[in-house]
This record gives C-alpha cells, sequence and structure tokens, in this order.
DNA sequence: TGCGTAGCCTTACTTCCCGTAACCTACGGG
DNA sequence: CCCGTAGGTTACGGGAAGTAAGGCTACGCA
C-alpha cells in the first residue's frame, strides 16, 4: 500500500481508537492491527505515540479551520461574522464529532472514572447555574444551563491565558473575565438586576 | 505513619506530579519513592492509579467549590455575586495554580510535544483574536485577547454540553452561544456594528 | 508477662505496552 | 542478472501498572 494511503489509514484509526479509549488507552498495537499492519509501521510513519496524537490533532486542526475561515468570509457585518463562525463551529462539532473530541474533548482519560472526572470537573458549572437560576428566574432551564456553561468555559480558558500570560494582575484578569460574563449573562437579567 | 496524614502527604506529592508530568507521565513508583514508601502502599490506599488522580480531583474541587461559595455568599446584588465569584476562582487560580491545573489544565500531555498540542489546541483563540480586533479596531491589545479566549473557551465548553445533551438541535446551541457571545462582545465594538 | 491480631510496610513477580534492531520480500532499473 | 529501495515482519529490551505473599511492630487481652 503506498505510503500516503497508509498514513490517512492509521489516522482514521488512531483518531477512532483515542476517541473511544482515551490516549492513554489506546495502544499502537490495536492502531496497527485494525489497519492490518504490525507496530514498526505506525513508529515509522509518525515517530511514536506522540506524533500520532500530534499527526490526528494537526489534520483535525486544519479542518476546522479551513471550515471556519470558509464560513466568515462571506460574512458582511460584525454580528454575521459572529453567526457564521459560530454555527461552523458546531457544523464541525455535529458532523465530526470523533475528530472534535480527539482535539477538544479531554482525550486523556476514557476510562471507567471518566464519567466521575467529568463530574468533578463541571461541577463549577452546577453552582453557577443555581446562581443564574436565582437572578433570572423568568430564563428557561435550557438557556440557564447553556450560559452557566459559557461562562466556566469561558472562566477556565481565561485563566489559561493567564497563566501563559503572568505579568497580568489578578485584578486585571478578574475584570476582563466579569465584563465580558456580565455582558453576556445581562440579557437574561429583568430590569432591576442589570 | 497514621493512615490519614500518609493519605494527605500522598496527594501531596501526586497532585504535584500529575501537573508536573501530566497524567501518563507520572508514575506510581515515583510518588511512593518521593513520600518515602513502596508502590503497594499506594494502591492500598487508592486502589490504582486512577483512584490517585480521582482523590487529588476530588480535593481540588472541594477546595474550590468552598471557596467561590464562601466568595458569593457575601454579596447583595447580581453583579455582585459575578464579581466576588469571578475573583474567588481566579484566586484560586493564583494561589493554588498546581491544583487548579490538575483540575482543569489538561494534565493529560505534558512530554515535549506539549507546547505544539496546546498551540493546536488554542489556534482558533487567534483566529477569534483577528476577527474581533478587525470589528474593533480601538480596543486595546490585552483586551482582545481576553475576549477571544472567554469566547473560544465558552464555545468549547457549550459543544461539551451539547454533546452530552444530543438532542438539542444545532441551530437552537448556535443561537444560544451566539447569543452570550455577542452581548458579551457587544460593548467592545463601535456604534455602527452593535 | 506472653500471645495473637491488626495495621503498616516490603520484596518479588506477572503482565502489558512502548520503542528499536535486525531481517525479509517484491520489484523496477541498469 | 544484480542491486537498491519501499513496505513489511519477527523478536528483543525496558519501564511501569497492578498483585501476591510475607515481615515487623505495637497494642489489647488473658
Amino acid at each position: 500500500m503506498p505510503r500516503q494511503v497508509r498514513e490517512q489509514q492509521l489516522l482514521d484509526v488512531a483518531e477512532e481508537q483515542f476517541a473511544l479509549h482515551g490516549y492513554g488507552g489506546a495502544s499502537i498495537d490495536a492502531i496497527a492491527r485494525i489497519a492490518g499492519v504490525s507496530r514498526p509501521i505506525v513508529y515509522d510513519h509518525f515517530g511514536d505515540k506522540e506524533g500520532v496524537y500530534l499527526a490526528c490533532l494537526r489534520r483535525a486542526r486544519g479542518e476546522l479551520e479551513q471550515m471556519i475561515l470558509a464560513a466568515v468570509a462571506g460574512a458582511s457585518t460584525a454580528r454575521e461574522m459572529v453567526e457564521r463562525g459560530t454555527d461552523a463551529y458546531f457544523e464541525f462539532v455535529e458532523r465530526r464529532g470523533q475528530r472534535w473530541a480527539v482535539l477538544f474533548g479531554g482525550v486523556e482519560l476514557a476510562g471507567g472514572a471518566s464519567e466521575e472526572i467529568a463530574e468533578l470537573r463541571f461541577a463549577t458549572v452546577n453552582r453557577i447555574r443555581d446562581l443564574i437560576a436565582a437572578i433570572a428566574p423568568d430564563a428557561d432551564a435550557v438557556t440557564i444551563d447553556a450560559y452557566a456553561h459559557a461562562i466556566s468555559g469561558s472562566s477556565e480558558q481565561v485563566a489559561k491565558w493567564w497563566r501563559a500570560n503572568p505579568e497580568l494582575t489578578r485584578k486585571q484578569v478578574v475584570e476582563l473575565q466579569v465584563s465580558f460574563a456580565w455582558n453576556g449573562l445581562s440579557h437574561l437579567l429583568p430590569e432591576q438586576h442589570r
């Protein structure tokens, strides 16, 4: 089998294995066996296990990037840009769920305890949801849920950004996050709370 | 050494090892050796490696939860609640960076390729930043950066939430995410774009 | 005071999987 | 006909997870 074809085939198999079993749980042996070859072939193509994973990530990243850029290109207003870009992102999530999961889905631990791990990580969301529900009694449950996740996710990512830019003070970072989250949230709130 | 003391000591060591080397890179042997015991002690306390990791997560989660709830308890307005809760979160990030990293920081791959992995995961942020910069030319770079991360993080988390609730349509999810992100973003924009 | 028992700990073993070395086979060109 | 290259295999070494069996110490209890 020609090298490039083999490579794509191996990436397909590897992507599925990473999505199913996580990084640690996926074995090079299984990837090779499913692809119908022996292990050294995989090492020959990608160097080592991290190389396999990186190759999956690069392919997924390229496809996502392309979809978003193509969608945004046709926009004429800022609002439309946000709408189209967001739609493209979620189209990728919908149509390439497995690929998205490898890119973002915390593929590290897919073992038996993965649901407890997810629960521990997302427990903040439940608190946020309770708080939103308390101050926005008229909003429907699904919206509150979505907003709670959005706020939690933005905090997490901003925290990662802060740790990569430690010269910023906590006060600065908190103000940025609060202003973003508050504005995002505000249209849910009844007048007297805005 | 009494069981409970040993347990906390092992968790301290394990937390550091997970933060430094990632889940796969941390070895039970190293954790045990640094703690001054042999491996079966660790297994006796936590069952298996996932058990060690889960115990770290539970402890970190408990502390974060407590800090946020304590901070929010004293708030009298919705706005103050958001401010205090956010500040408590980032205080945890600041003072317990290692603990936060184990909880949220993608502890899976801390090997040599970790910075490329991070870059591939966060590449969306750069696109978002460019788009924001194009429509909000007066905003300063740090703010744009923070908002780009916030939007990216919220999308990611909302996508995870969608995958856990697949009965929602893509249209619904996109509308929720757009409304949140747009409102969060809008006060950066010049009048003609709002 | 002597004995059993429970808690804390260790050595030694098995198994699994990553990564590598050495070798094999088919095939096209000089 | 020979040879080099591409695609592939078997076989090995090493490191780490998880387990089995047993040792040491201290303490309660007759």
